[in-house]
RNA sequence: GGGUUCUUAGCUCAGUUGGUUAGAGCGUCUGCUUGACGUGCAGAAGGUCAUAGGUUCGAAUCCUAUAGAACCCA
């Protein structure tokens, strides 16, 4: 595996290659399989299944990658890590799908038996319900695959059947003729939570209606006429003076001729409209509820499809909903019952499904009773047995679940868990068992399906087919889900949790960012503003992008994304591919003429000193940082705490730093150093492994010569340590830090390139024969002078650092107002600081109730300003 | 109509229980073929923390109101 030659590798980290191999290392040697092993902790998360008609977008980008990196993480910090992936049938999605293709291909589902159209749908499935899956793996997902589920197989039906018949003799499930939402293009039911409001701009029509034998009118307004023809009342408010004297008369309904009466009822509002409401007890909620009260008459107007039915007159029969508004206006106008139309914003329900609108619909389905269920999931979430990241999550549950309605969960469909209940041919009796009944050509079984939410809430709980890995694995650890789904299904498996097992199913829920275009929009396929994520890893690589979502995405607010974001995580995997190059080039032969430095073990931790301890103790400071934000579902943090040991510490200062000693000390300190570079390196590249898997085996498999079947993903994550925490040392390079950064900007100021020599005087007591060593390497000067005690060089530039003067002799390259000008902004800038400390300090209340720690810093910050400004006062004096 | 969240640099966002000189990435400007990296290095500019009050010795942070934005539910 490793190259012959360190000094080949490329100047340019390259995913493809490292990608397609270490997957297939990684899965062919099973990895990632979990087994019950009672001396390892387990750590448990099942894949939010994805739907066999779904293609693989952003959203599961972001989602898969924050179940990855915890498990990445979990299973290096020595956890039995286990991500159950499996896909869900989802019912009326992949039915809508299947009758389509059907189409395409002349044939309907009516002319073909339950049976036949179920064998299209496994077809369907085994055709495309394992694409996202093929697509993750691209991603670098380490899912146990021998695990992989399916809402349909054997042992998963019958668990969601069982379920069923346990909620059904508690009374839990009851079958009613209720109105429903109704999704005319699938022709099923469908939850309330499938439904969403779409703004829609119409018309608010006023209808005059005869009242009889009379001579007046009742005006109506509405926004949809064309459920006049199933009119059967006009209701008003009973306080309403204008139609008193009306109550209890009949209408006589225009077009169709029916008497209905006119009622009063305390639902109405009498400031909209005219005061006067249609009634269609068939085809509105609220109508349905009055016409319950006052005993109207129930006409359907519709047929399943939202068509017109046999129940209007003629003429308008069979015709769509639409069509029949049409005609209803044109027709009452004819007549001169139409008393005027105005604009209207209305919302309309659409189904989430069908992206149609909804049709409130009366038909016999099967119900759930909510409220007694939903208590003890309220309760454990409340209590904190299960915690949400972000917890304001917990908010929204806790409204919708102590506002919980009964849940309709049969649909009108043939492709998912057929509901397990008989009806006698001849007694009409209910018969609801596991098994059907023994004499099954006396019964017929009702031939809706479940919900699929019906069957996905039990996820948690079966997707452990046996009592051994249930009882090791669950409850599970973590989820990792959009909020859009909170009620569907993360509220419905912690109801199904408590009931079934009386135990939670999670500990933790995260709630992923929604990912939006840079504008704001959500990622849909109708704006062509969702990226295809195979696209951009082909582009950028996996690692890249999994990086780069994470960094953006702010913990509990949408993301913005576009492709170029992904320039973050592949610059960030070229800076880690380059630091391990730049190790390995001085471990290999480097140039000509230069020396090939070895590794010795034996000298990892000789030649120690205070940029050493500062890099360990900036590690350990990483770590305990990196780990808390784990614990606290800090991920976006995490990925930032990371970068920027990786970047900032370690590249940019202690790689710099250690060139000192690589290219002048003796061997064995070179030796010494490269070998520790080396280990410090690999550990830090164990931090980055959860987020970027594939490059980081790449590089630690060319570190060293590994084992066959080893891996950086199943080493050991570093240790927190406390004890190489190292403030003395942290000190030292921060005045190292400073001195360079002031000498670095005066050049850049003067605009003096490295080219041009310069020598650098340090007026200070303080600083060590060791700073100056690389104080002296990093800024590249030919000379440096330190004392204690010593006069300003004659034009020179000049700085003020911790109370140590720079002095930078420029005779001849100096330009005397840019200098000035640097000082002046310096003074500025201090005096203004000053002021702020004075003013604080200068407070008595602040003197007499500010704890003394904040006072004792107020105090230092004052001393040292004052001497600073004083000598850049000195310092300009001598300028002018 | 009810609920939730948000408003900090040109853009996207950090900023833990109120107390270092309010930070990062991207973008901008300047310089750099420095023996890992131009997918880079060095330096710089840029913010009265939406507005108005209040609490406090002290407010980006807590409270109230106002304005604006987003999402969810009805």
């Amino acid at each position: 595996m490793r190259p012959k030659n360190l000094a080949d590798i490329p100047k340019a980290y390259n995913p493809k290659d490292a990608e397609n191999k270490w997957y297939k290392y990684w899965e062919e040697r099973k990895l990632y399989h979990s087994k019950v092993d009672e001396s390892k902790t387990p750590y448990t998360i099942v894949i939010p299944p994805p739907n066999i008609t779904g293609i693989l977008h952003i959203g599961h980008i972001l989602n898969n990658t924050l179940q990855d990196i915890y498990i990445r993480y979990k299973r290096m910090k020595g956890y039995n890590a286990c991500w159950v992936p499996g896909i869900d049938h989802a019912s009326i999605a992949t039915e809508a799908k299947v009758v389509a293709l059907l189409k395409e291909q002349g044939i309907t589902k009516d002319s073909i038996s339950r049976e036949e159209f179920l064998k299209h749908c496994y077809k369907w499935k085994e055709k495309y319900g394992d694409i996202i899956f093929q697509q993750l793996r691209k991603l670098g997902v380490s899912c146990d695959w021998d695990r992989e589920r399916f809402t349909m197989d054997d042992h998963y039906y019958k668990k969601v059947i069982e379920a069923f018949v346990k909620l059904y003799k508690e009374g839990l499930i009851y079958r009613g003729y209720r109105m429903v939402n109704w999704d005319p293009a699938s022709k099923s039911a469908i939850s309330d939570e499938e439904v969403f409001y779409k703004e829609f701009q119409g018309k608010l029509w006023y209808f005059k209606y005869p009242v009889k034998d009379s001579d007046e009118f009742v005006i109506v307004a509405t926004t949809r006429p064309e459920t006049m023809l199933g009119d059967t009342g006009v209701a008003v408010h009973p306080e309403d003076e204008r139609y008193k004297h009306l109550i209890g008369k009949k209408i006589i309904l225009p077009i169709v001729g029916r008497e209905i009466p006119l009622f009063a009822d305390e639902y109405i509002d009498k400031e909209f409209g005219t005061g006067a409401v249609k009634v269609t007890p068939a085809h509105d909620v609220n109508d349905y509820e009055m016409g319950l009260r006052h005993k109207l008459e129930i006409v359907n107007i519709f047929n399943e499809d939202a068509t017109t039915n046999g129940n209007v007159p003629e003429e308008f029969q069979n015709i769509d909903r639409y069509e029949a508004r049409k005609k209803v206006v044109a027709r009452l106008e004819e007549m001169g019952f139409l008393y005027k139309a105005e604009d209207y914003t209305n919302k309309v329900g659409y189904s989430q499904r069908g992206n149609v609108p909804i049709e409130p619909y009366l038909s016999e389905q099967w119900f759930m009773k909510m409220e007694e269920l939903s208590k003890p999931a309220l309760q454990v979430v409340l209590d904190g047995k299960i915690k949400f990241h972000p917890e304001h999550w917990v908010k929204t549950y806790m409204h919708w679940m102590s506002n919980i309605r009964d849940w309709c969960i049969s649909r009108q469909l043939w492709w998912g868990h057929r509901i397990p209940v008989w009806y006698h041919k001849q007694t009409n009796e209910i018969y609801c068992e596991i098994d059907p009944p023994a004499d099954i050509e006396n019964w017929r079984q009702d031939d809706d399906v479940l919900d699929t939410w019906a069957s996905s809430w039990l996820w948690a709980q079966d997707v452990f087919t046996n009592e051994r890995d249930q009882n090791y694995y669950y409850p599970t650890d973590l989820l990792v889900t959009a909020p859009d789904i909170i009620f569907f299904w993360v509220a419905r498996m912690i109801i199904a949790g408590m009931h079934f097992k009386n135990e939670i199913p999670f500990k933790d829920v995260y709630f992923t960012s929604t990912v939006r275009d840079m504008d704001g929009r959500k990622m849909s396929k109708s704006l062509g503003n969702s990226p295809d994520p195979l696209d951009l890893i082909e582009e950028y690589g996996a690692d890249a992008l999994r990086f780069a979502i994470i960094y953006i995405a702010p913990l509990g607010q949408d993301v913005l994304f576009s492709n170029e974001k992904c320039e973050i995580g592949r610059n960030f995997a070229n800076k880690i591919w380059n630091a391990g190059r730049f190790l390995l080039m001085n471990l290999a032969q480097q140039q000509a003429g230069a020396q090939k430095i070895t590794f010795n073990s034996e000298l990892k931790d000789k030649h120690i000193d205070f940029t050493d301890r500062w890099i360990m103790s900036r590690f350990q400071l990483t770590l305990k940082e990196l780990n808390d934000a784990f614990d606290k579902f800090e991920v976006n943090n995490a990925s930032k705490i990371v970068y920027s040991y990786v970047w900032n510490d370690f590249c940019d200062w202690y790689i710099e730093l250690s060139k000192q000693r690589l290219y002048y000390a003796d061997e064995e300190v070179k030796s010494a150093v490269l070998t520790r570079s080396i280990s410090l390196y690999e550990e830090m590249l164990k931090l980055v492994h959860p987020f970027m898997p594939f490059i980081t085996e790449e590089i630690w498999q060319l570190l060293d010569e590994r084992k066959e079947g080893e891996s950086i993903s199943t080493s050991h994550f570093p240790q927190f340590n406390e004890k190489l925490f190292d403030k003395d040392a942290e000190e030292e390079i921060l005045f190292v830090q400073d001195v360079v950064t002031a000498i670095r900007n005066i050049r850049g100021e003067m605009n003096l390139p490295p080219s041009k020599q310069i020598n650098v005087f340090l007026k200070t007591n303080k600083i060590t024969e060791e700073q100056a060593k690389y104080i002296k390497s990093l800024v590249r000067i030919a000379e440096l002078k330190t004392a204690p005690q010593m006069e300003k060089p004659k034009a020179s530039a000049s700085a003020v650092v911790n109370g140590c003067d720079i002095f930078i002799p420029l005779e001849g390259l100096i330009d005397l107002d840019i200098e000035r000008g640097r000082i002046e902004k310096e003074i500025t800038r201090l005096s203004n600081l000053l002021e702020g400390v004075r003013k604080t300090l200068s407070n008595e209340g602040f003197v007499a109730k500010a704890p003394a720690e904040v006072l004792e810093r107020e105090k230092t910050k004052l001393t040292n300003w004052e001497k600073s400004l004083l000598k850049l006062q000195a310092i300009l004096t001598d300028l002018n």
